[in-house]
DNA sequence: ATAATAAATGTAAAAAATACATTAATTGGT
DNA sequence: ACCAATTAATGTATTTTTTACATTTATTAT
């Protein structure tokens, strides 16, 4: 065996390895994202997003899935991993390499008071603070990832209620693509993908009218896969 | 503060950070996975990816490209975060969490006898053998993300020479989606983007009358990307 | 000169994406 | 009871993209 492949077995070094999630929400047609106020040493005071090491005894998404429920009190959200962030200076403190995690949550669903408690607040995208470390470049990965996954993968139900009207999706991908789209042409697309299924209620908070809510039924997703198609709104 | 978030902060534990290369090759007409026989103890004589702990001094990028350097000889290749498996147990020896890379190489550019010395072997994808750990699980999740990132950026020509032909093009994307493709409709949709130089080569290595050669331009590529316009091919 | 082989090419049909304007349902104010 | 205001809902024609498909071309080996 050569000597460098021995090498590769002698050098053998623990680090620190945490977890920072991007915790996005939709709300009033605004996509944004919970950040929060370090309350603690070091940095303390400044906007951060939310993390923690990751434990001995626990899988890498159970920890991302505990901070979340620590800072927010939600469980079973929609959480997927983004990148890890692994250069040996990103944080000066100590060698600590990090597995960015994005969540996407129903902000009407979020516990309000914990939130408070832990010195959170929700930012719009543009509007952003300057965040620690290499948390903004997190943030922005993190939007690129939305934007792509969005399109193809039927996510961006998750930031919405349960019950939503069509109009409402759009903004929620206008805010996610960051342009607009035709009504006309949005709602007949979506609804050619037959994953939506309609309700006698209505919708009427922005609207004399009133706008159907429907649901999305994951049920008829896995059949659109089954038949070979793809999901894919633009 | 809450005893939770002070909790956040107490718990700070080091482990053990490894990186894995799912390394793609494209060989004959088929798409080829490097995998190596382990030389040491522990699972010794086990087939695995190739990897490494990083080391503390090391950006976990620059560790999957020493370790392709050490096993492959090769430098400067693409390469790219796949995932990190994290799961406590993962690994019955020690708490490991591993940042698995894919990386696309030129088979062809390879230093052979480097990788004999390592005990590694390419075996094509769908006659893998059974792999250490998660190694099945990682490869997998290359797989699907080759399919699709090759789809959307112009990924595939990392694992074709630097020139090659139109039909070898096909046959690496043929390859990559496992379905066959139309001729004329393949050559139409890749000359459309406008991304490839025609040169006054051809290669006569399949045929009598010979296939022109061509270049992956990455100026003309970034000229679409500027134009708004997406690279796609299906 | 001929046979063999893979490369190169065009067109018509179908499907998908786009652009665009009017009517419908409901409420609150008069 | 009527009207004004407001957003929801709908259809069609045009353009663009994708698909399906068969013949000719260049070259080499015999």
């Amino acid at each position: 065996m050569s000597q460098e492949q021995t090498d590769l077995y002698q050098v053998k070094e623990k680090m620190y390895v945490a977890t920072d999630c991007i915790i996005f929400g939709f709300h009033e047609g605004k996509l944004k994202l919970l950040v929060f106020k370090r309350a603690i040493e070091p940095l303390k005071g400044e906007w951060s997003l939310i993390g923690s090491f990751v434990r001995l005894e626990e899988d890498l998404d159970v920890a991302g899935r505990r901070v979340l429920r620590e800072t927010t009190g939600l469980d079973n959200v929609f959480m997927q991993q983004l990148k890890s962030y692994g250069k040996k200076d990103r944080d000066p403190g100590y060698r600590c390499i990090s597995i960015a995690q994005y969540a996407l949550i129903r902000i009407d669903e979020y516990d309000e008071q914990l939130v408070e408690e832990h010195g959170a607040k929700w930012f719009e995208l543009d509007h952003l603070p300057l965040l620690i470390l290499d948390h903004n470049q997190m943030v922005h990965d993190a939007m690129v990832q939305l934007k792509h996954n969005a399109r193809y993968k039927p996510i961006g139900f998750e930031l919405l209620p349960e019950k939503f009207s069509i109009p409402q999706l759009q903004a929620l991908y206008e805010a996610i693509y960051q342009r607009e789209l035709d009504a006309r042409n949005f709602r007949k697309k979506v609804l050619s993908l037959n994953v939506l299924e309609k309700l006698d209620e209505k919708d009427k908070s922005t609207s004399k009218r009133g706008a159907f809510l429907y649901r999305f039924n994951p049920e008829n997703y896995q059949n659109l896969l089954e038949r070979g198609y793809n999901f894919e709104i633009a």
